[in-house]
DNA sequence: TTAAACTCTACTAAGTTTATAGAATATATA
DNA sequence: TATATATTCTATAAACTTAGTAGAGTTTAA
């Protein structure tokens, strides 16, 4: 996973933990993830155009999540920032392209395996959400903190 | 999947089915699976490196398979030319390293998640071998080939 | 009017991928 | 022994991707 996906994830939680709350600002979450500002703004630009979050300009303005932390999956912005979870392109449901080496897709023998490979990842990752993460900081993790 | 990790399961393959006939050729494999020759050279090389095949040069040399199809899988080959399986470093299991960003790993609530993730992957990607692409390639796939 | 904060595009350094090139070594056989 | 065959090993390079940085522009609240 890229780091710009991770930052996205790490961003879409911290939004998820002030949701109700208005908006919050880039520098503010810049500042608690350890991400470079500037990339950030890059990456919350990104999640907007996916509608994912929300913005306001100007003085009080910031950022807010679109959607219920539960509907955000971690295929969702993997296949934003990252693309096909797919390891091959022949076998990806989103990022289909033919594979350039292969000289017939059907009587491929690898091909039936990948998509078993593929559905063990985009399963797990369909199920993990920001919410997902937001339960995990209200459990022991937090006393830790 | 990088193309080498691509190319090699192909080779392996390839090799798998001449288990017991003696050694075949690079260039046969480069032709057969539409590998360049001489980056083949350098995939077969690294497999022998690791164990995976052995061979034999001069005129009738070549390589052929060292270990049983079964015994290798895509997990191998894949952590052998891509690295980590997981999605970042600080919960891969051969390939470990800190997360820059992260501050605390204990109290990162992503890990455990990205742990659920590494497994849906690592588990269904061990299961699969070169044996099960050799299993594929018995059934229906050869009348159509 | 000014400061805060997002918006948008361009750029760049470093690293990775996908090869290619060529010389060296080992082996079988005529 | 000479030759053709085939692997071995290292170096190089073009294209692409990643992880940012830079800076000018726009919107909004006070």
């Amino acid at each position: 996973m890229s780091m710009k996906c991770k930052y996205a994830l790490k961003a879409l939680t911290c939004l998820g933990k002030n949701v109700g709350k208005g908006y919050m600002q880039t520098a503010f979450i810049a500042e608690s993830e350890n991400i470079p500002k500037k990339f950030l703004e890059q990456i919350l630009l990104e999640l907007k155009h996916a509608h994912m979050v929300s913005s306001k300009q100007g003085t009080g303005g910031g950022y807010h999540l679109l959607k219920n932390p539960k509907e955000i999956s971690v295929a969702d912005v993997y296949r934003l920032f990252d693309g096909a979870i797919a390891l091959v392109p022949c076998v990806s449901i989103n990022f289909y392209e033919k594979c350039d080496d292969c000289k017939n897709e059907i009587s491929c023998v690898m091909r039936d395996e990948f998509i078993k490979i593929r559905e063990g990842a985009r399963i797990v990752m369909s199920k993990t959400t920001i919410q997902s993460f937001l339960n995990a900081s209200k459990t022991t993790k937090t006393k830790n903190n």
